[in-house]
DNA sequence: GTCTATAAATTGATAGAC
DNA sequence: GTCTATCAATTTATAGAC
């Protein structure tokens, strides 16, 4: 907490980070995890009791990164269509920063859905709101009637999904070309949102 | 091969598949292999010699299914608009038949992309026809000028994110109401290509 | 082909010196 | 706080009887 890269605790949550995302719980090595921190075995029991306790400890971390800050934009002061758009820029960037973290959260909550869901999801997101915008935006003539589920589904499965499938469709769909994939994901900032608003607009 | 249900082989086999979907390669164990398939552990190693290769022949198995069979598409019959409300709706009922498979290749190629996608991959995907078809539909005057590739990407998120995701989404979003995300993704096979067309035709 | 029993290797966790 | 050495449990894999 105090010193920057001196902090022993610190060095082994973030090196527990990169093994956990990289081989998930089961996959990832406490050997392995001491060895990116430079360190012995012996002292991730010191720190963190356990194996589980340290993933535990990773998953929060990860957690209060990835759930999308809903609430920011919805009390935006932008228009509807402009909400949409700075949604996607942001999200966008944030997983284009942290490219494993949508599969890893997702095969972790797949292994054990009930209590990470509910220890991890409980409180902090609320979709409610932005259930309601929708539906304040379909009253008031702007948008078509569409399910406000539905809508932030196809948001989340545009941004996210060529994030997390990235190491089979690089190389499936782009010939692995790793310049030209990463200059589509930037492309997609723009027209994903596009891409909403012109199946939703009048 | 020949009994139906009486061949310890193929018994074996989807036993496995159970397993690693659940629980991918690296939580997977044989015991609770064996314990699926009512045998015991040492008869998986007299047909499959290990783990390893046990995994193989369930990824290969697996795959098969889960190709899009983009060629059965392009070669069919239909007009462009009707070859994504079929690629949908057979795709799509593929996937919610086989709701772990998505998150389970993903995650396996994730641990080791190289030598799987090369093994698994080489042949049997061939985007650029696709490609072709997109572009003569571009050409004709019949639809946007689109990027083809992010076409095919966009039918993918959408179709597979919501099913890859369904632990997380379910819970979260549709306050664990399993019935309704049931019919929400029953809904979408037909509401997506609609949602891709609308946003490329002129 | 199928089983029981056991070997061999891996790995999470602890004891104890410094 | 950090290390070395070791334990204990799990798990893959094999040997050998039937």
């Amino acid at each position: 907490m105090k010193e920057i890269d001196q902090n022993t605790e610190l060095k082994i949550l973030y090196a527990a980070q990169e093994e956990f995302l990289l081989k998930g719980m089961s996959g990832a090595r406490m050997q392995g995890i001491a060895d990116r921190a430079g360190i012995n075995k012996a002292l991730l029991h010191y720190y963190y009791r356990s194996k589980e306790k340290l993933f535990m400890a990773v998953f929060k971390l990860v957690i209060s990164l990835f759930i999308p800050r809903l609430e920011k934009i919805i009390n935006s002061e932008d228009v509807f269509f402009d909400k949409i758009r700075q949604f996607a820029k942001n999200y966008g960037h944030l997983l284009m920063k942290n490219p494993f973290l949508p599969l890893f959260i997702l095969h972790e909550i797949n292994r054990n859905p009930d209590s990470l869901v509910k220890e991890f999801f409980s409180r902090g997101i609320n979709p409610e709101a932005f259930f309601a915008m929708v539906q304040r935006e379909i009253d008031a003539g702007k948008i078509k009637a569409i399910d406000p589920c539905q809508l932030i589904l196809n948001m989340l499965s545009l941004m996210i999904f060529p994030i997390a499938g990235r190491p089979l469709l690089q190389r499936v769909i782009y010939k692995n070309n790793k310049k030209e994939y990463d200059e589509m994901l930037k492309k997609r900032l723009e027209d994903v949102p596009e891409f909403i608003i012109n199946s939703i607009k009048i």
